[in-house]
RNA sequence: GCGGAUGUGGCGAAAUUGGUAGACGCACUAGACUUAGGAUCUAGCGCCGCGAGGCAUGGGGGUUCGAGUCCCUCCAUCCGCACCA
């Protein structure tokens, strides 16, 4: 061949891999293991887009590198194939989800497997598998057969939480449920009517459902849940261990949210009844002049008096009425209503009016305040409104303001609140005034967390089943461990019924069923677990996902884990990664796995966005103007189909054979052509712009695209998604490829390298290494490109050279390699080869240039012979002869090179 | 509002510890070889200037012999979180 054949040469390796098993994991070995994983992808119908790959290819590079370097490595590929759009699409048609995620994985398989990842494919796990959903369904009931022991810090078998005596059957029961990490309860959550099911808390982002935008609103539903709060602290602390983007870390500290502070009791004035609040700053106590309740806290109603009843009611249902979208539009102003009552300030002995207003919400603390308008923006804001007392209890410069005109939230010291304690540091005054309350009995010094259980059942079909029964006397059991899987049963309809019950309610016959116990009759748990649940532990079923005793066996987790390098998304950063953890920390305390934290390291690749193009219609007419003559006409933007456009040009034809909208448009042109706008946005169906990467591999070849994502910008980096630079990665390839050849024939020369050809060889392996090593990947190729043309120019195609070369591009290339390894004479896979290592002697520079100071002063910079010194007093000579210029004759006493590349002459 | 990230030629970007800013690639210009080339090779390519030289890493200031890199401050863009008591 005299041109490098891509297409032959990449379907003769994929081939030979596959038939090979080239890839296939060691269980067992002596080499040290390397685990690298990627985020599995959820196998939607569109397949894979050009962003997919970004850390696809990364994580190939590594796994691969991994391996010359004599690491036995793991690097699977699964699919998170539960989840709502193969729902959404059965509902459609009618079709079962499990066939449409059939056919979406096959297509997602290929065209993984036409970029030559280096995947073991017999470890490929699927999350709807009933085989992979048995140990998911298993790990429910390790949660709902464990509770979170206080003092130990950690979950137990349920069957060893101590039980106080004296309870009936009942209280019993009760008091066990009551403290399951897996448990039920009636909460308002997060209901989204369009997706007919509820949410998690991570799932809503701004009042909308993540998937999709639509409303959330509030509602009280009997909920399955996780206690994810019991592990907050380690949760929190532990991210300490663990290799990940302070980014990452920074999210999940915030929404963990620990803050300290205290609870305070509020005694109501008629003495029935207490409000608890929750507040960081318990020094401004004495500046409490109100308390405010949610409109949702149950001590609402009792609280109330007769004749402010009504507006009370009112402004609850109204709150009710009211989605989280718009409880959380920030430029309204502050609501609320007097409810009439009062409660006693426990530290001043004051009867201070209680209030109801949205502002406070039931979700978090107690949901219930204390109003410290002087030293809280809101609260002056509420206080100001309704012309409540505002009192200055901290002052920042010692002296006290006549008239607050702003809420002042700092530190400084405690005025207004008492002989005993005006005077004092507000921040001292913190610890004695919850001392106080202590010995009182009136608050003390407390912990709140923003982080809620995580609301774990949805009202959907394509889930797995939740393995637990509903007995006739209202006990909940665990389904036996035998029984699991407990099977996704077949339904007529996938719509979830509008009252909110899951679709699986709908086959009457697969919800009754017997109580193994008492054989009496029960009912089957129509839930489903979210999307979530699957991805939480699918890194440990790797190591053995045809095990269908267990997890996985002890020493294959032990060996394997944790995961070295975890590639994907930062918008998993309160989501996956916390669930993961969350799940990992359970089952290690149960002594499933043997290390606290899942993920070593984790990499956040960025995200490649696309470049929408748009067309311009003219307001109500059928008339498209070019991207120029826009402005002379009211138009409306709409998204084309970027396949349609090439460079800005639009394909007119093409584009009014798309759609019978179109076809009798009609456009008006600029220089005869049609200009299109441009607009970078994320990579989606609906913006028309997603470039697959079939077509780029067909035109240019995978080791090209490999090496062109790389080349494109660094990792993490969010990037649009261009082909500019394609051909130069293109031409790398065949000049590689050259190196090789004379004219048509392979031409290889035994010849003894020279010295510069040597250096180039060391100064590339160990460029190499060093950006793999770091992630660096797009430096990497582009010392590639330097190496092949500083060799073209020296025409160098000995083997000496280009064997070892050939080893350091194949994670980049490893098409290309495979054959230039075969042509080179060996028999086995170029991955079988082991890396090679830099020889020091050749990276040394000819000649060095270090700044020179003299007498302690900084003068110029001079150029220094590679065998200059390179340490302390030695080779004076050669020093001092540069420095003679410089000292205008003197001849200098000492030289000393010193650290920093700084040369220090003293006359 | 709070927090984070980023800001370098016409473009994507390098610069690993404070030490020749712009490697490498794209685009562009000129040339060579070609019947031809969307192939290949050679040279040029930050800005100002004929030149010597001067100016340049978002703006301003500082530390240092020396700053893209460290510190302060302002600006812009992107991404999180958002009435969290």
């Amino acid at each position: 061949m005299s041109e490098y054949n891509f297409r032959e040469v990449e379907q003769k390796w994929q081939a030979y891999w596959k038939e090979n098993k080239t890839f296939k994991t060691k269980e067992r070995s002596d080499k040290p293991k390397y685990y690298v994983l990627d985020m599995f992808p959820y196998p939607s119908g569109a397949g894979l887009h050009v962003g997919h790959p970004l850390g696809y290819i990364a994580t190939d590079i590594v796994a691969r590198y991994k391996r010359l370097k004599g690491f036995n490595v793991l690097h699977p590929m699964g699919f998170d194939s539960f989840g709502l759009p193969a729902e959404q699409y059965a509902i459609k048609t009618g079709q079962h989800p499990a066939l449409t995620t059939d056919a979406n994985i096959k297509r997602f398989k290929e065209q993984l497997n036409v970029l030559g990842f280096s995947y073991d494919w017999d470890k490929e796990i699927r999350t709807s598998d009933p085989s992979y959903y048995k140990w998911t369904q298993w790990i429910f009931l390790q949660l709902f057969n464990s509770y979170f022991d206080e003092e130990k810090k950690k979950a137990r078998p349920i069957s060893e939480l101590p039980i106080p005596e004296g309870f009936t059957k009942e209280e019993r029961r009760q008091y066990i449920d009551d403290r399951r990490l897996a448990y039920q309860d009636e909460i308002a959550v997060n209901w989204c009517p369009a997706l007919g099911t509820v949410l998690a808390n991570e799932e809503v982002i701004g009042g909308v459902s993540e998937r999709g935008g639509f409303p959330v609103i509030r509602k009280p539903m009997k909920q399955w849940m996780m206690r994810i709060t019991a592990y907050a602290d380690r949760l929190l602390d532990e991210l300490a261990d663990v290799d990940w983007p302070e980014s990452i870390k920074l999210s999940q500290k915030n929404w963990i949210g620990k803050s300290l502070g205290a609870e305070i009791i509020f005694k109501t004035a008629e003495g029935s009844g207490e409000i608890k609040v929750f507040s960081t700053r318990p020094d401004t106590i004495f500046g409490a002049t109100y308390v405010v309740l949610s409109p949702e806290h149950p001590l609402v109603d009792s609280i109330t008096t007769v004749d402010q009843k009504e507006a009370i009611e009112a402004y609850k249902e109204e709150a009710a009425k009211k989605s989280d979208l718009e409880r959380q539009e920030l430029d309204k102003s502050k609501t609320g209503v007097f409810t009439g009552g009062y409660v006693i300030n426990p530290m001043t002995g004051e009867k201070i009016p209680a209030w109801i207003s949205d502002y406070v919400l039931i979700s978090y603390g107690t949901g219930a305040i204390m109003a410290v308008p002087a030293h809280d923006e809101r609260d002056f804001e509420f206080a100001t409104k309704f012309g409540l007392p505002i009192r200055q209890v901290v002052s920042e410069d010692g002296s006290e303001k006549p008239n607050i005109e702003a809420a002042t939230p700092g530190h400084g010291t405690i005025i207004n609140s008492g002989d005993r304690y005006n005077g004092l540091h507000s921040k001292e005054f913190i610890k004695i005034v919850i001392d106080q309350m202590e010995a009182d009995g009136t608050g003390k010094g407390a912990i709140n967390y923003k982080l809620r259980d995580w609301v774990f059942t949805r009202q959907r079909y394509w889930g797995e089943p939740i393995p637990v029964i509903h007995t006739e006397d209202g006990e909940v059991k665990g389904i036996p461990e035998s029984e699991l899987p407990l099977v996704l049963p077949e339904v007529d309809s996938y719509q979830p019924a509008e009252d909110g019950s899951s679709p699986l309610a709908r086959n009457e016959e697969w919800v009754k069923t017997t109580d193994p116990e008492t054989g009496k009759p029960a009912m089957r748990e129509t839930n489903t677990m979210p999307q979530w649940a699957g991805s939480c532990w699918y890194y440990l079923r790797y190591l053995q996902p045809d095990n269908d005793k267990r997890l996985g066996d002890q020493e294959a987790i032990k060996y394997w884990s944790p995961v070295d390098l975890y590639v994907g998304g930062a918008e998993h950063a309160v989501l996956h990664l916390l669930y993961a953890r969350f799940w990992h920390k359970v089952l290690f305390d149960l002594g499933h796995v043997s290390h606290r934290e899942p993920f070593q390291k984790l990499v956040n690749q960025g995200m490649i966005q696309g470049t929408s193009s748009f067309v311009y219609r003219v307001k109500d007419t059928n008339t498209f103007v070019s991207y120029g003559l826009k402005g002379n006409y009211d138009v409306t933007p709409i998204h084309v189909d970027v396949n349609l456009v090439d460079k800005d040009i639009l394909d007119i034809e093409a584009f009014k054979n798309s759609s019978p909208e179109y076809r009798d448009a009609s456009f008006e042109l600029e220089h005869g052509k049609y200009v299109c706008g441009a607009e970078v946005e994320k990579m989606s169906k609906s913006k028309l712009n997603v470039v697959s990467p079939d077509h780029i591999v067909s035109k240019y070849g995978a080791d090209t695209m490999r090496m062109y994502e790389m080349f494109l910008g660094p990792l993490e980096q969010n990037k649009p998604w261009n082909t500019n630079g394609i051909d130069g990665v293109f031409k790398f390839i065949r000049k590689f490829w050259r190196l090789f050849h004379d004219g048509e024939t392979f031409s290889i020369s035994g010849e003894a390298p020279t010295a510069a050809e040597m250096k180039i060889l060391h100064k590339t392996i160990k460029k190499t290494q060093d950006d793999i090593e770091r992630l660096s990947l797009n430096t990497s190729v582009s010392g590639f490109m330097i190496t092949v043309n500083e060799l073209s120019s020296l025409k160098c195609n000995k083997r000496a050279i280009l064997e070892p070369l050939t080893i350091l591009v194949s994670p980049f290339a490893p098409h290309l390699s495979e054959e230039l390894w075969s042509l080179l004479g060996h028999s086995t896979s170029i991955s079988e080869a082991s890396m090679p290592t830099h020889d020091e002697q050749y990276l040394k520079e000819d000649a060095f240039e270090y700044p020179v100071m003299i007498n302690g002063k900084m003068r110029t910079k001079m150029t220094f012979a590679a065998d200059a010194p390179n340490g302390d007093i030695e080779n004076e000579v050669l020093a001092a002869e540069v420095v003679m210029k410089w000292t205008e004759g003197k001849k200098p006493k000492k030289v000393i090179i010193v650290p920093k590349k700084i040369v220090n002459i003293v006359v």
